[in-house]
DNA sequence: CTGTTTGTTCGGCATTGACCGAACAAACAG
DNA sequence: CTGTTTGTTCGGTCAATGCCGAACAAACAG
């Protein structure tokens, strides 16, 4: 495998392990990106990432849980595969979402434990809950824009 | 400390270990959206949040460095002060944006990769690509309306 | 200069978790 | 049923890192 590609797939995989996420998973993710054909056995993904099979049928399931990566089974075929899932980046985006408004209910339970407090004290709560709220509203409104757009494009 | 607020402190923290990020950074973050008054001491920090000196040193600068907390000094007042930035959150969310370069950066490295290849094949990374340019365009667009309205009704 | 306050850095300890190999389970072929 | 293929789960190991206390540095007061 030439050094550039598996320089690729490295860099994906310590760009995930910044955000928490085994790096294991990020190189499974840059793989399925550039392999040919875009579907692959366990064993392809064991043979071209050098990982065991344990850590892909680990990673492998964290990938699907998150939705980025798709199982596929064919009639008469006993193997599965794996495959990137066609909507992998707006759902990667969406998960965002999540974690907004979360981050709008985290300081709505802020403001709750300072009831009686005067306005300039909650202030601080306020504007973070607000920011969070408006995002909430925008973020699927700006996904709908761009898959508006694509389909545009693409008809 | 109520209970109450201690629990909101704690989870705070569990929410930025979610991502890779120091407990101790987000149980700060926490306590000085609530507490009064808004400028802490790091013996305040230290006192409130039962954690030693140095981390809430790393923790803070870390927390600095990422602009979500400013510095204050006093004229004749030799300790400093950690108090949350008034734009802790729109920086924040704007941090994602660079998240968002990076990974338009690397499909383009991806596609570079298979210059020769088919359009079938570089079909999953130009999508990556696309959605990342067009969030990348969208996402200051979004703030800048944000801050807009928001100076609207202050005024 | 001497002692005190304030803050940073370093060494270590303990916890976490990524990763692997091996044991295990399940599905299928003959 | 027996043996093979395919995939999951479990236990253990190793590296990474969060966190602390203690040593250290810097600024200031007297």
């Amino acid at each position: 495998m030439a050094d550039e590609i598996s320089l690729f797939i490295e860099d994906f995989g310590l760009y995930f392990e910044q955000f928490g996420l085994p790096r294991t998973a990020g190189r499974i993710l840059a793989w399925l990106l550039i392999c040919d054909p875009p579907h692959q056995t366990m064993d392809d993904l064991v043979e071209a990432l050098q990982m065991s099979k344990s850590s892909v049928s680990t990673s492998g399931r964290m990938l699907m849980q998150s939705g980025l990566v798709d199982r596929l089974s064919f009639a008469g075929e006993r193997r599965d595969f794996y495959r990137i899932n066609d909507s992998a980046w707006t759902t990667a985006w969406l998960a965002k979402l999540k974690q907004t408004t979360l981050l709008r209910e985290m300081a709505e339970r802020g403001l709750s434990l300072l009831p009686e407090a005067p306005p300039k004290r909650r202030e601080r709560l306020q504007e973070m809950h607000d920011l969070y709220a408006f995002l909430e509203r925008e973020m699927p409104r700006l996904i709908a824009r761009w898959q508006a757009e694509r389909n545009q494009i693409q008809e």
